[in-house]
DNA sequence: TCGTCAATCAATCACTTGATTGATAGATCG
DNA sequence: CGATCTATCAATCAAGTGATTGATTGACGA
């Protein structure tokens, strides 16, 4: 007879953690950190409530390990993508596109990004946790068009981290803009290589 | 003797309104929507939690007045500036002006902001009192871009409302940002200038 | 002066929520 | 087998937390 169907399941805290973790996740772009219960932690990975506190001790634990989390799987995820070979512009597209993937596939990340990010203000766990990220991102956009001005991809009086911010901020502020339709990024990413690329002049 | 000093007040539904508005606004600004406290709010207002509840009924409806309260303010500031009568590049420089106003002398304003969008995206009543604070603005920026293309201030193949998308999410992220010292600011105005000005054609 | 009503508060309710306790079942090892 | 450790849960606690209740106070009109 098979032992396996509804056996009383015994995992390892590792496993535990991660599933906890994962579950936390899920929940808080459900409902936000306000709304974010242990029990409801609980019921999702379906363990009593005893048994979370007994593998995350508090729910500042819990938001850390969330942070972490997070903050592993970006840092995996740059990891993955070698891109120093292509060109600033092809760089620039990758972004594009990254950021798009994100958007419209793993809504679930950014929502969780943005909580985070609203939160790390007044918790300097998450605060630590976050900032490494959000520089990640600046120092790697900030390298293109530094890279794109030195070979003329991009304007001369190009301020690449200036330019870094401002390309950021328009993707973040892309989804909490009033369209959020693919067509309107695309304008966007229009418009931000229009802001970048040297221009070719307006002869009259 | 003077009945003055610490005579209990009495005032009427309207002032109290306007006052616990004000409380829950500083509230939200110092703990964030999580944590925000009826009992906090009346102790703050210097009433009882009954009277506060007496005066607005729920929580619910609570949130519902701040969040009306920001959009009057904000519908009030835009009807104190006519500019029309600017130049397309003075009214973007007031834009400018605004924000780091905002930013470094309102920066409760600024947080409240942050954190109604944030929860603007569960709760339908915020969503609707924000979303035309946002479309206001969008329309506005968009309106100096269009101004500026006709009359050869800005680039001719401007878009300009994803320019003005790009223009409002640089602004904002400027404030999640790793640098929010002005001179970055002005750093990234002037990339900002620079992305929707007429180029001086590099010329060797 | 008396009745009515808006405004207020002390006390309390009903429920939520993070965390703890004490006990139990399975694994592991000698 | 027996000791010990890990993982688990039912039950419960203590501190909140939004909201209600019942009574009180003062202003104002009749």
């Amino acid at each position: 007879m098979t032992l396996t169907s509804s056996a009383p399941k015994r995992e390892n805290t590792d496993d535990r953690r991660r599933a906890i973790a994962s579950a936390a996740r899920q929940l808080i772009a459900e409902k936000g950190f306000e709304g974010l219960r242990t029990r409801d932690i609980a019921a999702r990975v379906g363990i009593n409530v005893a048994t979370l506190h007994y593998h995350v001790p508090t729910k500042e634990a819990l938001i850390g390990l969330v942070a972490g989390a997070m903050r592993e799987d970006f840092r995996a995820q740059s990891l993955v993508r070698p891109r120093a070979h292509l060109s600033p512009s092809e760089r620039l597209e990758h972004e594009f596109y990254d950021f798009q993937e994100m958007f419209y596939e793993q809504r679930d990340t950014l929502a969780v990004m943005s909580e985070l990010m609203e939160r790390a203000r007044r918790d300097e766990v998450i605060h630590t946790a976050m900032r490494p990220i959000l520089l990640k991102w600046h120092q790697m956009v900030a390298a293109i068009f530094v890279d794109g001005v030195a070979d003329g991809s991009f304007r001369a009086d190009l301020d690449p981290e200036a330019a870094s911010s401002m390309f950021i901020g328009a993707l973040v502020g892309f989804g909490r803009g009033p369209d959020t339709s693919p067509q309107y990024f695309e304008r966007l990413c229009a418009e931000l290589r229009r802001a970048v690329r040297v221009q070719t002049p307006t002869r009259n």
